[in-house]
DNA sequence: GATCTATTCAACTTATTGGTTGAATAGTAA
DNA sequence: TTACTATTCAACCAATAAGTTGAATAGATC
C-alpha cells in the first residue's frame, strides 16, 4: 500500500467514527447512554423511534465499536464501550456550542419562555459545593443516577420532586443538575421548588462536565 | 416549542457537526487545516480531488462553521474557525483509534514494511526535551511550520532534507515530527537519516498532541 | 476596459442512508 | 414442550450526499 492509499484508509476508519454522529437520532442514543446502561426497549421509548429502528442504529454504533451490550433476562443492554466516547461527546457540543449560532437561540428561547432562575455553571458551583452546607439533588431516573452521580447527591427522580419537596431543606440552598446543558430537568425543577419557597438553584451542567471539571 | 421538539431540535444541530465529519476528504481537509491555513487550490492538490468538489466541501465547512476564510489577492485562504475544532478532531481520533482494530492493524502495516526505527510518543519525549541537548525538525512544508511549531524546533521540509543532511550534528540525538500519528513524513525522515548513519528519532506526535500534552 | 485565473455555482448520475412494516430469531417462563 | 416477549433481520421506498463536467462569477493585472 502506498502513501495516498494508506492516507485515503486512515481517513476512511475515521470517518466511520464521524458517519456515527451524523445522524441526530444516534447521538440521542450516545448522550442517553452516556448517562448508563439502557435496554432497547427503552432507548425507544424516549427516543419516539421504533424499536426496529433503534436496533438498527444501535447496530450501526455497534459497528464502530462506540457501545457495547450485554444480555440480561431476555433484554439486552447498551453501554458506551469507553470513556473516551464521552470526552467526544463533550467535544462535539463544545464545537457546536461555539460555533451554531442557532444552538444559542435555541437555549435563549428556552431561558426566555420560563421564569428567570438562579443558574451557576461548574465553575461557579465548585466553591459552594466545598464549604458545604448545600444539598444537592440528581433529578434524573434513578437509574443513571445509580449509574454514576456527583458525590454527595441525592437521587430524586423528575416524577417523585413534587412528593419529596416537605422532606427538603427550607433553610439550605438546593442546587438541581440532570443531563447537561440541553436538558430541562433541572430548569423545570428549580421552577417547581422556588414555586414552593425554596431557594432552587439550577447547576447547569451533567455529571461529565463536572467530572471532566474536577479531574482537570 | 415543547420539550420534545427542543431535544429534536439540539440534536439536530449537534448532528450538523457530526455530518461534517462522516466524510473522509472533509476530515482529510479538516486535519490538513489544522496544520495551518490553505488555499483551495493547494487543498485540492493535496487531497487529489476536483477544484469543484474540493469547494463544495469547504461550503459545507463553512455552513457548519468549522472553517472560516480571507481572501489574498486572488485565492481564498481557508483555515479552521477555533482552537476548539483542533480538540474535536483530536477526540475523535482517539476514540477510533481505541475502537477501531483496523486502524492498529494499517499502522502495523506501515510500521512492519520499513526498517524498524526509534520512535517516542509525547510522554517519553518531554524529559529530553526538557534537558536539552537534542535537534528538533518539522519536515513538514514550509508553510505548516510559519503557522505553528514545537518551541526550537527548525524548519527542514521532507524534500530539502536530503540536502540538509550535512548541517545536522553527527553527535546529537535528531528528534524528526510531522502532522502527527498517521503521517508518514516523520517516519521516512528518520529512515533517510538512519541510512547516513545519524542517530535519528521518530516524535510520534503533532504539534497539537504537544500543545495538549504540555498544557494539562 | 479587457483579459486572465481562482473559485464557486448548477445540473446531473450514482450510491448510500433513514425510515417503515412484517417476518424470523432467541431467550424466558410456565 | 409451548407460549410469550424483546430483539434483530429483510425488503422496500424516499430522501440525501458525493462526485463529475461545464458554465458563471469576481478579483487582479495589464
Amino acid at each position: 500500500m502506498d502513501g495516498a492509499a494508506f492516507k485515503d484508509n486512515v481517513f476512511n476508519q475515521l470517518s466511520r467514527v464521524g458517519k456515527v454522529l451524523s445522524s441526530p437520532k444516534r447521538l440521542e442514543i450516545l448522550d442517553l447512554l452516556s448517562q448508563g446502561p439502557k435496554s432497547v426497549e427503552s432507548l425507544s421509548a424516549i427516543t419516539r423511534m421504533s424499536v426496529a429502528n433503534t436496533s438498527k442504529h444501535l447496530q450501526a454504533l455497534l459497528d464502530s465499536q462506540l457501545v457495547v451490550y450485554r444480555k440480561d433476562r431476555n433484554y439486552v443492554i447498551y453501554d458506551l464501550s469507553d470513556k473516551s466516547v464521552i470526552d467526544l461527546l463533550l467535544a462535539i457540543r463544545t464545537v457546536a456550542d461555539k460555533q451554531l449560532e442557532e444552538l444559542a437561540q435555541l437555549r435563549q428561547q428556552i431561558e426566555e419562555s420560563r421564569e428567570p432562575f438562579e443558574s451557576v455553571t461548574v465553575e461557579q458551583f465548585v466553591d459552594r459545593y466545598e464549604s458545604g452546607g448545600i444539598t444537592i439533588i440528581d433529578v434524573r431516573p434513578r437509574e443513571e443516577y445509580e449509574a454514576g452521580h456527583i458525590d454527595g447527591a441525592i437521587s430524586i427522580p423528575m416524577g417523585d420532586l413534587e412528593r419529596y419537596i416537605d422532606q427538603l431543606p427550607q433553610d439550605q440552598a438546593i442546587f438541581a443538575y440532570c443531563r447537561g446543558h440541553y436538558c430541562l430537568y433541572a430548569a423545570e425543577a428549580v421552577k417547581l421548588l422556588k414555586a414552593k419557597g425554596l431557594h432552587a438553584i439550577r447547576l447547569d451542567a451533567s455529571l461529565h462536565d463536572w467530572n471532566k471539571y474536577r479531574q482537570q
